[in-house]
DNA sequence: ATGGTTGAATGTCAA
């Protein structure tokens, strides 16, 4: 089972990548963020073509997320579903194959100390509960752009971004208390080094020929699951195609 | 390097 990861900044704008890459790697699985688009303007018919079901969580303008899969998608979830909680949608979740997909897109905090940057810790306290809320013992992946790059090795010079926005302490402890429910990076399984990112900064000038990237787009993997990841790669050649997204994608395979 | 580029929406915000 192949599953994978892409924040398309714009489904609109975005669909000749999205359809390029669905024809060309047929994942089972593709979790997609910040789709910018309401429901009903969200490219479901193309999409549907390639013979993807669908399960959309969008709003006007911003963030937005998408689930597609090559089978059945059941138990579909959006957002928190806590009254508490703003509506904005980050967070679509379903059940594929038996397995409890959940697709988010996390608050980028935009500055630290700003209110954006609080909203962000207030989320991500809110998603270690909602992870500890499912089933303990049943496969999870918890998969999209985590705007996190929690190691060193994570980001193109850690020293010099360290403690701002994507690099910060405050985020790496909130992060590491969602994970303590058992779910492991499957990239890490695999790759040990510096080097491999997901993001780069469209205003950076040739920043994938210069490595000056992040990886924040992750897929976790329950324990069990975890052993049976037999890879996980990023396509940063789909990252200078024509009209990309400042993300690329983030596969892994997975032997069920 | 305090600008730079992009998308959605159409003035301006978010990333």
């Amino acid at each position: 089972m192949q599953i994978a990861t892409y924040n398309a900044a714009g489904s609109r704008a975005r669909l000749p990548r999205i359809l390029d890459w669905l024809e060309e790697n047929q994942p089972d699985v593709l979790a997609i963020q910040e789709t910018k688009a309401e429901n009903d303007k969200f490219p479901l018919a193309d999409i549907q073509s390639l013979g993807y079901h669908v399960a959309l969580n969008g709003q006007k303008a911003w963030n937005g997320v998408a689930l597609l899969s090559k089978t059945p998608i059941e138990d579909q979830r959006n957002g928190f579903g806590d009254p508490e909680m703003p509506e904005d949608a980050r967070i679509v979740s379903g059940v594929i194959q038996g397995i409890r997909i959940v697709n988010t897109y996390v608050p980028n905090g935009n500055t630290v100390g700003s209110e954006k940057w609080d909203y962000k810790m207030k989320w991500l306290e809110r998603f270690r509960d909602y992870i500890f809320d499912q089933p303990k013992g049943e496969p999870m992946i918890w998969l999209g752009d985590i705007n996190i790059a929690p190691q060193p090795h994570d980001v193109y010079d850690s020293a010099k971004v360290l403690g701002g926005v994507g690099h910060h302490p405050d985020e790496f402890s909130r992060l590491s208390k969602i994970v303590e429910y058992g779910l492991i990076d499957v990239f890490r399984l695999h790759e040990f080094g510096g080097g491999h990112f997901s993001y780069w900064e469209f205003t950076v000038p040739q920043a994938v020929q210069r490595g000056i990237g992040w990886r924040i787009d992750h897929i976790y993997a329950t324990e069990a699951l975890a052993e049976v990841c037999s890879s996980c790669r990023i396509d940063v050649p789909a990252r200078l195609m024509e009209k990309p997204s400042d993300h690329t994608f983030v596969v892994a395979e997975f032997d069920l």
